[in-house]
DNA sequence: ACCTCAAACATTTTT
DNA sequence: TGTTTGAGGT
């Protein structure tokens, strides 16, 4: 490896330091510098001076971002790299626990729950304690209220000893939960499972209550990196500083203007007071964009500025001028995704572009739907990441539901998942009285199961369940012999799933048994995969792939295709060409972020990530309605646009925006009226029925008059019977002929009148 | 105990 | 709009 004379802007001395080996280091690194690349060079710098790859750890936030990293480094310094510590937080922090899990005494087999596992078990803890799981305590809300304590670091006895934390939840009406946590964190701990957030707080409690441990990572790791640094939580941090403090020798990477996972923990202040934790840390700013045009550079910086938390530094370029940022409007959201499928289609056929050069970026999953179905029609292949993963389908949660209970048979929601699956005639009361057993005895449910002959109650179910166990333990008797592949092959056959999915013929089944002979697929490569030196041994896999995010799933053939993701999934990634949609108010920003200006604050920081994703080309747009919740909804401009300096951006003519209906000469002007009774004339009638065509105005509404017919696009036809108010505030009642009265206000109102 | 259907409900972002 | 939950039937 040979040093460029000139990388990231840093003149060779400064990077000879950024390079150095000794001491704390902070890179605080704009969008699109290639911090990638300087963490790169870094720990390659690292191996060539000799320093064995294993006493490197190198900590990154997606498990694609570390074995990108990997791979880099492999490239350059070749097969030392595989021995190099680098993987996300979770991976790396689980594996660490898988070894020393009897400190802590945990099997070291011990489960992952995911996130429907913690809900599931939140619920049921709600409903023994005869609470009420639907109003005060909803399981979403319990779960991330303990995320955030765990990511915190605040275990129920620390909960308990708050006045604040305690009062907190007392006014918000959920004064039993810490009877909730409490017993939350009992049964995980006697499933022998580990949530998300246990992963860290049990690997800090591993360092604080074991210093030999501690000691002998801190001995192992002399070289700590951590990518991405503006996002670890109170609780990384911790385990961190911790790490870190026998040698000293740490470099985070970061930038605070992408922090935007606060509503996971994590806090800036860990980036803002890295110079406090160490006096001698060396800090250097990478401040030129190697990725973006002028345009781009500077109207995200323009918008950042809005913000008031964050360190001083100014990003710039030295990249051309380039493309106006373009703001589209769309009527509908199915229109805006036929506006945006019809553009990339344009966009290729003019300058010659894959489709891999395109991305539509959203804030919420769900606004994927109108963007797939017109890049269907124009025949454009895309791709879809996150979303349901894989690993969330029903049939292959079932299959690993097997293999988790075989592997740590006290893991409740795997048993309760499967006891009865495929039928066994064992149902929701039998379950109910196995885990009030377990309870009342203080065994695990699948201790009860296993004795389940000795309980009188369960009557004749007893000889059901009891045979129920004898499977799962002769199972459990094929744990040394046989490797995971045949093992979950000779499951899924002896159980009953590969024929009960095989017989069911409909598209579904088909696709689901399909689906399992994947996972059974992939299990094999999993075996047989002789790249990585861990253990093929079933417990390794399954907590290979409870960390595994539909983003990491085998890069089949989606060879060339658009990429639709959140914004969220989109930090770290670059396009020629992206597409930020659904720039609406309460949606971005978000509703439930107007509430703060913390919050309103990290909605911009996320705007600021999807809009320097951009290289060359840059299209925003919004709608001005919007389905959601089945109706339809009137939307205005988000409040981001507006923040863009006018200068770097123009508003887009539709110029053949509608292939539906052979639209080919471009319209005169971009004026707002001009264009909605243009795209009115234009709309194709797939969204609304042609006869409740949008022919909303405002103007007409005002005319409207007592005795009048009208149109709703919900209720269908009625006669106006009386009007009040003024102007904006203007109502009407309506009598309509199937859904009786109602008042309507006339500037929200989707009405037509009949004349 | 299981199936079917209708009503209610829900949408932030992820390891 | 799409999914999940509850009631009621078999």
């Amino acid at each position: 490896m040979e040093n460029p004379p000139y990388l990231n802007g840093l003149n060779p001395e400064q990077l000879k330091a950024v390079l150095q080996t000794e001491g704390p280091v902070m890179i605080i690194a704009g969008a699109g510098s290639g911090k990638t690349r300087v963490l790169t060079y870094r720990i390659a710098h690292l191996i060539r001076q000799e320093i064995p790859a294993f006493n490197i750890l190198a900590l990154t936030f997606t498990n694609k971002a570390a074995k990108e990293m990997q791979q880099r480094i492999y490239t350059i310094c070749g097969a030392e790299a595989k021995n190099l510590w680098m993987g996300t937080f979770h991976a790396v922090f689980a594996k660490i626990l898988r070894f020393e899990a009897d400190r802590l005494n945990y099997p070291s087999a011990f489960t992952i729950y995911d996130t429907d596992d913690s809900k599931s078990l939140i619920k049921t803890i709600i409903k023994e304690l005869n609470l009420d799981a639907d109003k005060v305590y909803k399981p979403s809300v319990i779960y991330s209220r303990i995320s955030n304590c765990k990511n915190n670091l605040i275990n129920p006895a620390a909960y308990i000893a708050s006045p604040e934390l305690m009062d907190y939840d007392f006014k918000a009406g959920r004064g039993k939960f810490y009877q909730i946590y409490q017993a939350y964190v009992d049964r995980c701990f006697k499933a022998g499972a580990m949530d998300f957030d246990d992963l860290l707080l049990n690997t800090d409690k591993l360092f604080r209550l074991h210093p030999d441990v501690l000691l002998k990572y801190q001995h192992k790791f002399k070289y700590i990196m951590v990518d991405e640094y503006q996002d670890t939580n109170v609780c990384q941090y911790s385990i961190i500083k911790r790490l870190a403090a026998a040698h000293e020798n740490i470099c985070v990477v970061g930038d605070d203007a992408q922090s935007i996972y606060s509503f996971r923990g994590a806090t800036i202040k860990n980036i803002l007071s890295f110079q406090k934790d160490y006096y001698d840390a060396k800090v250097f700013k990478l401040e030129q964009n190697y990725r973006s045009t002028k345009n781009i550079v500077l109207a995200a910086g323009h918008i950042i500025a809005n913000n008031k938390e964050q360190l001083e530094k100014t990003v710039w370029t030295d990249n051309d001028s380039g493309e106006k940022i373009s703001v589209v409007r769309a009527v509908t959201d199915n229109e805006e995704g036929r506006i945006v499928a019809q553009s990339i289609f344009e966009q290729k056929m003019q300058n010659q572009m894959a489709n891999s050069d395109f991305a539509i970026l959203y804030r919420t999953n769900s606004q994927s739907r109108s963007f797939e179905e017109a890049l269907r029609k124009l025949s454009v292949p895309y791709r879809i990441y996150g979303g349901t993963s894989f690993y969330q389908r029903k049939e292959i949660k079932d299959m690993i539901a097997y293999l988790r209970l075989i592997v740590n048979p006290n893991d409740e929601e795997a048993l309760k998942r499967i006891i009865n699956y495929p039928s066994r005639k064992i149902g929701a009361s039998t379950i109910d009285r196995l885990i009030l057993i377990a309870n009342q005895t203080n065994q695990s449910i699948f201790d009860v199961v296993c004795t389940a002959t000795r309980h009188s109650i369960l009557g004749k179910t007893s000889a059901t369940v009891y045979g129920f166990g004898l499977m799962i333990q002769s199972f459990r008797t094929m744990l040394e012999s046989h490797n995971a592949h045949d093992l979950a092959y000779h499951v899924a056959k002896q159980v009953g799933l590969l024929t009960t999915l095989h017989t069911d013929k409909t598209v579904e089944g088909i696709s689901r048994y399909e689906n399992l002979i994947e996972l059974l697929n992939g299990i094999k490569e999993f075996v047989e995969d002789d790249t990585s030196e861990l253990d093929k041994d079933l417990p390794t896999f399954l907590q290979d792939i409870a960390l595994l995010t539909d983003a990491d799933k085998k890069t089949d053939e989606d060879k060339d295709k658009v990429s639709l993701m959140t914004i969220h999934a989109s930090k770290g990634l670059e396009f020629p060409s992206v597409f930020v949609v659904g720039l609406e108010e309460n949606l971005f920003p978000s509703q439930m972020s107007l509430g703060s200006r913390q919050d309103l604050e990290e909605e911009r920081r996320l705007f600021y990530v999807a809009i320097t994703r951009a290289e060359k080309k840059l299209s925003l747009s919004f709608a001005t309605s919007r389905f959601r919740f089945g109706s339809l909804l009137s939307c205005e401009p988000s409040r981001f646009i507006e923040e863009i300096d006018k200068k770097y951006i123009e508003m887009a003519t539709f110029k053949g925006i509608s292939p539906l209906i052979g639209l080919k000469k471009e319209l005169p002007t971009n004026t707002t009226a001009q264009l909605i009774s243009s795209l009115k004339r234009n709309m194709g009638g797939k969204t609304l029925s042609p006869k409740l065509s949008s022919s909303f105005i405002p103007e007409d509404l005002q005319e409207l008059a007592i005795g009048d017919k009208v149109e709703h696009n919900r209720f269908g036809y009625g006669e106006v019977i009386l009007i009040e108010g003024e102007g904006g505030q203007k109502r009407a009642s309506i009598n309509f002929d199937d859904f009786g009265a109602k008042v309507l206000v006339l500037s929200f109102a989707k009405l037509r009148i009949i004349k």
